[in-house]
DNA sequence: ATACCGGCTAGCC
DNA sequence: GGGCTAGCCGGTA
């Protein structure tokens, strides 16, 4: 079972916790989280062993592995594919995946989201706009965030 | 199997 | 426009 190495990293939304594999980074959690909730979380996932990494070893693509189900994998996948400073709804990822009316289950798999901030979950709104809500930090947290990366939200409401 | 729970939405007042 | 409802769907207990 290849180990599971862990570091906080600097990222241009803060100093997140970021966890990786050989493939690539596995999981993630929020400035706020200390330590050992980090790695309760990582090892109540992974089987084998975790230890901390070194920052320069984060690899650049994403391992899915430890993600349930296929809707799951591939709702994550086309998360990971929304480019910085811009925004998808649910129901975009929801039909980039085939199932155009499974914007709820959307909105779920990005609620269970395990590698924030590199799945940018923070990136899908509400088709109406709004911004909706966010997990890791809530939806403060999330306009905050979209707003560093250029988005232009007004009244909390995404404008195009 | 089956019921319930969500970071949703289209359709109707 | 704004508020509500009834569908929708995948995961989990």
């Amino acid at each position: 079972m290849t180990p599971v190495l862990y570091a906080r990293v600097p990222l241009i939304h803060g100093e997140w916790w970021l966890a990786w594999t050989a493939e690539g980074v596995c999981a993630g959690a929020e400035p706020e989280w200390d330590e050992s909730r980090f790695v309760g979380f990582l090892r109540e996932r992974h089987e084998g062993e975790i230890r901390p990494g070194r920052v320069a070893d984060v690899p650049d693509g994403i391992d899915l592995r430890f993600v349930r189900g296929d809707f799951r994998r591939e709702v994550l996948r086309a998360c990971a594919a929304i480019p910085e400073g811009q925004t998808r709804t649910y129901g975009d990822l929801a039909a980039a995946v085939g199932r155009p009316r499974a914007a709820r289950a959307v909105g779920t798999t990005m609620a269970t989201n395990p590698l924030p901030p590199i799945v940018p979950c923070h990136r899908v709104v509400r088709g109406d706009g709004l911004i909706g809500n966010y997990g890791a930090g809530g939806t403060a947290r999330k306009i905050e965030m979209l707003t560093r990366e250029g988005v232009d939200i007004r009244d909390g409401v995404v404008c195009s």
